[in-house]
RNA sequence: GCCGAGGUGGCGAAAUUGGCAGACGCACUAGCUUUAGGAGCUAGCACCGAAAGGUAUGCGGGUUCAAAUCCCGCCCUCGGCACCA
C-alpha cells in the first residue's frame, strides 16, 4: 500500500488550488450567498508566524471551508497588519530597516500561511505599510477631521520611556504599556485624539444587537463605564466661585462632610483662592504628579493634604466644610473634584478615618460609624428622612439646583505617536494662516488637512529611524519631508511628523480587502466599491482573540459608526458576529520565548503534514476555550488519518449498498453531530465523532462506498489535503476538469434515521444503575416494566415487593422506587 | 476589591442541559505479530473489594425517584479591570 505522502501531496494542491482560484470568489458573477469569513490578521514583527496565530487561523479556516461547502460563496481574506511599533521594535532588535524587514517578513509570513492549508483569497491580500493601502488610512484620518471628530488638544498623556511615545488609554493595562510593560508615565502634551466619546452611548447601546462572546461585550461594556448620576455645585465661602462634583449617589449629600480635588485641579494650578498652606500644597501636588499610575495601582494608601483658608458651603444643609487635594481623585473623569461622603463609600471612609474628618450616616441600614454602601431611608437628611435613597437621589438633586449627568468613563483615542514605522498622520500646519485666524476659527486655527488628490502623503524611508524620545517623531529632522506649502495659502507650510496609531491601519481594513480587488482605486464613496460593499459587508463571522476587547474591536467599532453617519457604510456593527478563541498553551504552561517552550508550528507541519497539524490543534479542547498542546498526542490524529488513508487506499467497499441499520444510524447521526459542532465551533467533538464513525467502519468487513465518501466530506475541512487526495483518487472522474471537495456539497443527514430500531436502557432501582436491557422502539412502557422486573439481578431488590413508584425515561432508563 | 470563565481518572477532555459519569484520544498493562522503529492488531484500564457490593465530578449542606448539571454557604485556579466617586 501507498504510504500516504503528506508533503508530495500538500505540494501538488496548494500549486492546484492556487491555480484554480479554488478559494476565491468568482467577483464577476452575482452575489448570491455570500459569506465573509474573517480573522485578525496577523502582525508579523517576530520570527515568524506563532503557533498561537495557526490555532486562530485554522479554527476560521475551517469554519469557511465548511461554509463553502454548504453552498456560500465564501470570501475569506488574509493580510499583514506590518505597519506599527511591534515591526519596527523588532527591526530596531534585529539591526535592519523595517521596510527591509516588512520584505522578508512578508515572505515568510504567506508560505507559513499557505502551508497549513488555509483556504484564503491569496489575491486580495494586503499589507498596511502598502503605500495603497495607508493612502485610505490617511483619507480615513482626514475624514475625521472633516467631521470633527479629529482634534488637537495639550492634555496629559501615557508616555511610555521604553518606545519613546504616547499611548491610547487601551493601551495602558494597570499603569503599564501594553507592549513592552514598562511603566508608563504622564506627560503635558499637545497630541491628535478621536472623539470616540462621541459614540460612548451608541458603543454602549449596539451591545445589545451583536452576536458577541459574552466576555468581550462585558469587557466592552465595562471600558465604556457608563454612570448615571448628577453634578453638584458647592459654592466656596466668602466668593462668588463654586466648585462642581459629579456623584453617583446624590441621596448622600447631606453625609457630604469635605470636598476633594484631584492634583491637577484648577482650583489649586490657578490660585485664584487665598490659600493659606500653598507651599505645603504645591509640595504635595508636584509629589502626587510624579507618581506613576502603576505606583497607584500597586499602593492604594491614601494621601492628601487640606486646602487650608477656604471652605466650601454643603448646598444641602449649608453647613461649611473643607476642600483636600488627594491623589485618589482622578483628574480625567467627572469634574475632577468630588464630595466625600465617609460613611457611605469605601475611599472616603479610609480617606477621613486617616485624616479623621467627621463621617455622618444618612442612609440607614449600617451600623452606627461603620462603612455601608448600600440603598437605605434616608437619615440625618432634613426633610428627606424617611425617603428612600433611590427615590432621593433625584429629589436632593433638585433641591440643591443640581443637574442629572451622565459620565463615561471612556476617553478619547489618542492617535499620534512619535514613532516612525506607520502612515504619517496627513494634516498640514500654516503659521502665518494660524496668525491671521487667530480669535476668528477657536479651535486649531492653522491646521489643514491634506487634500485627497494628494494622498498618500509617503512615509520616506529614512537611515535614522530610532525614536528620539524627545516627543517628536524622528520624522521631525527630516527636512525634505515635513516642508510643504500651505494648501490654504501657498505660504510655507509644515507637516505634521507624528504617525498614526497601528490600531488605525486594523480599523477598516475588512473594507480593505475589497478595495483591493480594485487595487485601492477607489474611495469608499465610489459608486462601485458601495455596491461592492453593499453586497458583502458586513463581515459575517469574525474569529479573534480576546485580548483585543477594548482595543481593535473597540476602535473598529467607532470608525464604522463614524463612516455610517458619513454616509459611506449601510451598518453601524461591522462585525455582528465574533467569536474568541480560546489561548493555546504548552504541556500546562503559558508559551513564552523565556520559558523555551514556544512551539514551532513549521516544525509540526514539516513532521506530520499540515492535516495532522491542524486537526490535532483542533482536537484538544473546544476551540473557544483554548488548548493544551502536548506533542504526545499528535499521534493518535496521525493514526486517526492513516486509518483513513488506509481505507481509502484499500477500498475495500460493499458492492451494493447493504441494509445495515445500526452503520446507517451512525452514520447520519455523525453527519449531524459534526455538523452542529462545526456550527458552534465545537471542533473537538466533531472529530471525535468522526473517530467513533471510522471505528464503526473497521468493524465491517466491508463498507458501502457512499458512507466512505461521507467520511470525507465531513474531514475534509479539517484535513483539506488527505481528503482532496483520496477523493480525485475514488470519486472523481480523470476527465481533465478539477473538482475539489472543498466545492463538493456537504452531506445532508436523515432525521428519521437518527434513532436505531433497538437501544439499551438502564434499570435502576432506588435511583441506582442495578442492570441494563435492550429493548426496541415499538416496545411499550408496560412491556418494558413488566421484562425489567424479571431480570435476574433486579428481583433480587425488589424482593417480591411491588415498586412505590415507576418512572420511565425514554430511550434512556427505568427506574423503579421501592 | 469587582467582573468573567473554570475545578471531572495518570493526562487532554466528553456528558443530548436533571436521566447509565469518564465518550474520543494520549499514556500505561498484557498478549499477538514483527521488514526491531517513536510501527500494526487484540484485550484491559476511576477508586476500594476475592466477590457481592460499596465509594467517586474542589469542600460542606439542601431540593429530587434521580444532581457534574438546580439552590445555599465556603475553598482554590486562570483571565480581565483596577481609587472611575
Amino acid at each position: 500500500m501507498k504510504k500516504y505522502d503528506f508533503s508530495k501531496i500538500e505540494k501538488k494542491f496548494t500549486q492546484t488550488w492556487r491555480e484554480k482560484r479554488t478559494h476565491e470568489p468568482d467577483w464577476n458573477a452575482p452575489v448570491r450567498k455570500k459569506f465573509y469569513n474573517l480573522m485578525m490578521f496577523p502582525y508579523p514583527s517576530a520570527e515568524g508566524l506563532h503557533v498561537g496565530n495557526m490555532y486562530a487561523f485554522t479554527g476560521t479556516d475551517i469554519y469557511g471551508r465548511f461554509r463553502r461547502m454548504r453552498g456560500y460563496d465564501v470570501f475569506e481574506p488574509i493580510g499583514l497588519d506590518g505597519f506599527g511599533i511591534h515591526s519596527e521594535n523588532y527591526a530596531l532588535k534585529v539591526g535592519t530597516h523595517p521596510a527591509k524587514q516588512a520584505e522578508v517578513s512578508e515572505k515568510r509570513f504567506y508560505k507559513q500561511l499557505e502551508a497549513v492549508g488555509n483556504g484564503f483569497a491569496w489575491d486580495e491580500r494586503l499589507e498596511t505599510y502598502d503605500p495603497a493601502y495607508y493612502r485610505w488610512t490617511q483619507w480615513l484620518f482626514t475624514e475625521m477631521w472633516r467631521r470633527g471628530l479629529a482634534y488637537r488638544k495639550k492634555q496629559l498623556v501615557n508616555w511610555c520611556p521604553s518606545c519613546k511615545t504616547v499611548l491610547a488609554d487601551e493601551q495602558v493595562e494597570g499603569g503599564r504599556c501594553e507592549r513592552c510593560k514598562t511603566e508608563v508615565i504622564k506627560k503635558d502634551l499637545e497630541q491628535w485624539f478621536f472623539r470616540i466619546t462621541k459614540y460612548a452611548d451608541k458603543l454602549l447601546r449596539n451591545i445589545e444587537t451583536i452576536d458577541w462572546s459574552e466576555k468581550v461585550k462585558i469587557a466592552q461594556r465595562n471600558w465604556i463605564g457608563k454612570s448615571e448620576g448628577a453634578l453638584v455645585k458647592f459654592k466656596i465661602s466668602n466668593s462668588d466661585s463654586y466648585l462642581e462634583v459629579f456623584t453617583t449617589r446624590p441621596d448622600t449629600l447631606f453625609g457630604a462632610t469635605y470636598l476633594v480635588v484631584s492634583p491637577e485641579h484648577d482650583a489649586i494650578s490657578n490660585f485664584q483662592f487665598p490659600i493659606s498652606n500653598k507651599e505645603e500644597v504645591e509640595k504635595y501636588v508636584k509629589e502626587a504628579k510624579k507618581k506613576s499610575d502603576a505606583d497607584r495601582v500597586e499602593n492604594k494608601e491614601k494621601t492628601g493634604i487640606e486646602l487650608k483658608g477656604i471652605k466650601v458651603i454643603n448646598p444641602a444643609n449649608n453647613e461649611e466644610i473643607p476642600i483636600f487635594v488627594a491623589d485618589y481623585v482622578l483628574s480625567g473623569y467627572g469634574t475632577g473634584a468630588i464630595m466625600a461622603v465617609p460613611a457611605h463609600d469605601e475611599r472616603d471612609f479610609e480617606f477621613a478615618k486617616k485624616f479623621k474628618l467627621p463621617i455622618v450616616d444618612v442612609i440607614s441600614g449600617g451600623e452606627a460609624g461603620v462603612l455601608y454602601e448600600g440603598d437605605g431611608a434616608l437619615i440625618n437628611s432634613g426633610a428627606f428622612d424617611g425617603i428612600d435613597s433611590e427615590e432621593a437621589k433625584w429629589k436632593i438633586t433638585e433641591f440643591v439646583g443640581g443637574k442629572r449627568h451622565t459620565q463615561f468613563r471612556l476617553r478619547d483615542w489618542l492617535i499620534s505617536r512619535q514613532r516612525y514605522w506607520g502612515p504619517p498622520i496627513p494634516m498640514i500646519y500654516c503659521a502665518s494662516c494660524a496668525e491671521l485666524k487667530k480669535g476668528e476659527q477657536k479651535e486649531m486655527p492653522g491646521w489643514y488637512a491634506v487634500p485627497e488628490k494628494e494622498l498618500p502623503v509617503v512615509l520616506p524611508i529614512v537611515k535614522n529611524f530610532r525614536p528620539e524620545g524627545t516627543g517628536q517623531s524622528p520624522l521631525a529632522s527630516v527636512e525634505e519631508f515635513y516642508k510643504t506649502q500651505c494648501p490654504a495659502c501657498g505660504g510655507d507650510a509644515r507637516r505634521e511628523t507624528d504617525v498614526s496609531d497601528t490600531f488605525l491601519d486594523s480599523a477598516w481594513y475588512y473594507i480593505g480587502y475589497l478595495q483591493k480587488i480594485f487595487n485601492f482605486q477607489f474611495s469608499i464613496s465610489n459608486e462601485l466599491m458601495k455596491e461592492r460593499m453593499r453586497a458583502w459587508l458586513p463581515v459575517d463571522m469574525y474569529i479573534g482573540g480576546a485580548e483585543h476587547s477594548v482595543l481593535h474591536l473597540l476602535y473598529v467599532r467607532f470608525v464604522a459608526m463614524a463612516l455610517h453617519d458619513a454616509g459611506y457604510l449601510e451598518f453601524e456593527e461591522p462585525f455582528p458576529k465574533f467569536r474568541a478563541h480560546g489561548l493555546l498553551i504548552k504541556d500546562g504552561a503559558k508559551m513564552s520565548k523565556s520559558k523555551g517552550n514556544v512551539i514551532n508550528p513549521d516544525d509540526y507541519v514539516k513532521n506530520f503534514g499540515a492535516d495532522a497539524f491542524r486537526t490535532y490543534l483542533m482536537f484538544l479542547a473546544p476551540f473557544e476555550y483554548g488548548g493544551d498542546f502536548r506533542e504526545q498526542g499528535m499521534l493518535g490524529i496521525t493514526r486517526f488519518l492513516d486509518r483513513v488513508w488506509k481505507m481509502g487506499m484499500e477500498s475495500k467497499f460493499a458492492d451494493e449498498k447493504e441494509t445495515d441499520k445500526k452503520l446507517e444510524t451512525v452514520v447520519h447521526q455523525t453527519i449531524k453531530k459534526v455538523t452542529d459542532d462545526i456550527e458552534s465551533l465545537q471542533y473537538n467533538t466533531a472529530i471525535s465523532a468522526m473517530m467513533i464513525l471510522l471505528n464503526e467502519f473497521e468493524k465491517k468487513e466491508a463498507i458501502p462506498r457512499e458512507y466512505f465518501k461521507t467520511l470525507l466530506l465531513l474531514l475534509a475541512p479539517f484535513a483539506p489535503f488527505l481528503t482532496e487526495e483520496l477523493w480525485q483518487d475514488l470519486f472523481m472522474e480523470k476527465d481533465g476538469n478539477f473538482h475539489s471537495i472543498h466545492h463538493a456539497p456537504w452531506p445532508a443527514y436523515d432525521s428519521k434515521k437518527l434513532e436505531k430500531d433497538s437501544f439499551v436502557i438502564a434499570i435502576q432501582v432506588n435511583g441506582k444503575v442495578r442492570d441494563e436491557m435492550e429493548i426496541t422502539k415499538t416496545m411499550t412502557r408496560e412491556e418494558i416494566e413488566k421484562r425489567a422486573r424479571v431480570l435476574p439481578r433486579i428481583e433480587k431488590f425488589l424482593d417480591g415487593k411491588d415498586p412505590k413508584r415507576v418512572i420511565y425515561v425514554p430511550g434512556r432508563l427505568l427506574n423503579l422506587v421501592l
